[in-house]
DNA sequence: CAGGTATATTCGTCAATACGAATATAGATG
DNA sequence: CATCTATATTCGTATTGACGAATATACCTG
């Protein structure tokens, strides 16, 4: 109804490069804290910060699961957020920072979607009830 | 190229509900500061220093016409800068405030449109050569 | 419950920004 | 040149946000 209500509010969330980079890949599902940090390679701190900034705002829903926090969109999403979201996508696609973010997210995706049980849970944000949830994803080559 | 060049600019310009409104009214063509000013209803300072904000970004171009300065859009505008530009245009207009703004905007350019020249000027961002350019159009019923 | 892993919070600091009040500037006019 | 008008700048201040280092919390596992 109000400028300030939600639009500004959205464009305060976009106007930082990480969250930015941090919003652009929830565009493709859920995602959980350590995964985003591997994928934008800035330290822990940096990302949870800013994945708190963006749930105060509502620009992110928060599931736990075990030890892990999967961070989505939020399922009821304003117009607006729709909008500016596809836009941002559109926007990024010839950005080299949004490229490589991307070719990182597929490489995680791809192994996840190893394990059927820690993709689902991932894709659902619900319980995974493997005996080592995500943990074999997280090993460095 | 990179995220931080362009596109973190222009929502960094749009995050603000000052700025927002006023990019809102230079979608529908140039104005001067004291229209504006006339149509935000915002001390001069405050739109002075946000069109300022705003050109050191290259998000507009001014345009000295004698004593007014004629804020516009930049003729060359990026990709990014069009699509954002769409889609504030697109989500704001159910917005209660935007809607004053275009209302009250349209009254300006009416009152304008009876003086060819001021109208003119005003359009092109071109020098006005009537003897007293624009000046009837700032007073107050 | 001890220890590990994933994530969040606190703390101190630094830079950016928003604002109003007062003042300065640039051009027009008489 | 004195003055008026439109706009910009400076000043002082308050708020917000970003960051890294260190620490805390929550859940899991043995």
């Amino acid at each position: 109804m109000f400028i300030d209500m939600e639009l500004v509010k959205i464009y305060e969330c976009l106007c930082d490069r990480t969250r930015l980079r941090i919003l652009n890949l929830l565009c493709s599902g859920p995602l959980c804290v350590c995964h985003v940090q591997e994928i934008l390679r800035e330290p822990q701190v940096k990302i949870s910060r800013h994945l708190n900034y963006l749930r105060a705002r509502d620009m992110v829903a928060v599931q736990r699961e075990a030890n892990w926090m999967v961070y989505s969109l939020p399922e009821e999403r304003s117009r607006e957020l729709d909008a500016n979201l596809a836009c941002l996508q559109d926007c990024a696609r010839d950005d080299k920072l949004i490229i490589r973010d991307n070719a990182r997210l597929e490489k995680v995706r791809a192994r996840l979607g190893k394990d059927a049980s820690a993709a689902a849970a991932l894709c659902r944000g619900m319980t995974c009830r493997s005996q080592a949830p995500f943990r074999f994803s997280h090993a460095q080559p």
